[in-house]
DNA sequence: TAATAATTTTAGAATGAGTCTAAAAACATT
DNA sequence: AATGTTTTTAGACTCATTCTAAAATTATTA
């Protein structure tokens, strides 16, 4: 474990928002002021390959990564820009059944108006 | 309508593969040759606005289009690289049911092995 | 039809997220 | 201490996509 991953991993793990890889480098900064972003590229990959954490594709913008490897979906509110996370129960069942397919991993991204901005 | 546009057309509805702007481009240039790549971005961008055909985001690599809009899920064959559509019966309400959100649309993407790469 | 305005196309430059490279640094092993 | 392995660093590079400004096409009005 490098000092920058540490300071990777901190960041991810520093409340519950979807950073940005840039997010990231800038946050990490703050920790280990000499990093680099191909570090930060680097460390990312390498942790989504070791199944740590989870890399959200950023549709059309730059991809997001989640601290949390559990398959989830991800609902894009589009009037306040926040990122909800939610489950469906035994949603692989559901998406093996429905394909036919041995299921290895899933992206389900939600657009549409969170509880919260339905109110107002 | 312009022939540019045409062209582009009839080669997302020609078969059913999922073709990238790349492919639109090379397959458009065979029926008019001095097409430009901007044209093909131009149009694919407004027929999705329009709500005639869908971007398939392409997880690191480069989109694809969908020449359907009705939405639907994608299985990624990692054996064979093919992408198959797949439909789950309901399954706005289910999201909105899930979330409590008011649904605009989803992207669903699975990784699996599809049926045919099971038997071999 | 001619004149003018609005839209689309074109080629190539620009952007920007992410990757690659080669050298230096850190770390591990003998 | 010497050697080998892994990681980091800065900056160059890639590649899908967007932008730009001029030319071409199409639509509108007189």
């Amino acid at each position: 474990m490098t000092k920058q991953r540490a300071a990777i991993l901190s960041v991810l793990h520093s409340g519950k928002y979807h950073f940005t890889a840039d997010e990231i480098f800038a946050e990490a900064k703050k920790i280990y002021p000499a990093i680099s972003r191909a570090t930060v590229y680097n460390n990312l990959r390498a942790l989504e390959e070791e199944k740590h954490i989870r890399r959200i594709g950023g549709e059309g913008s730059s991809a997001r990564y989640d601290s949390s490897y559990i398959p989830h979906g991800h609902l894009f509110c589009t009037e306040c820009g926040e990122i909800f996370d939610f489950k469906i129960p035994d949603f692989e069942s559901t998406l093996a059944d429905m394909t036919g397919s041995l299921v290895d991993s899933y992206e389900l991204r939600l657009r549409g108006i969170c509880q919260n901005c339905q109110k107002n």
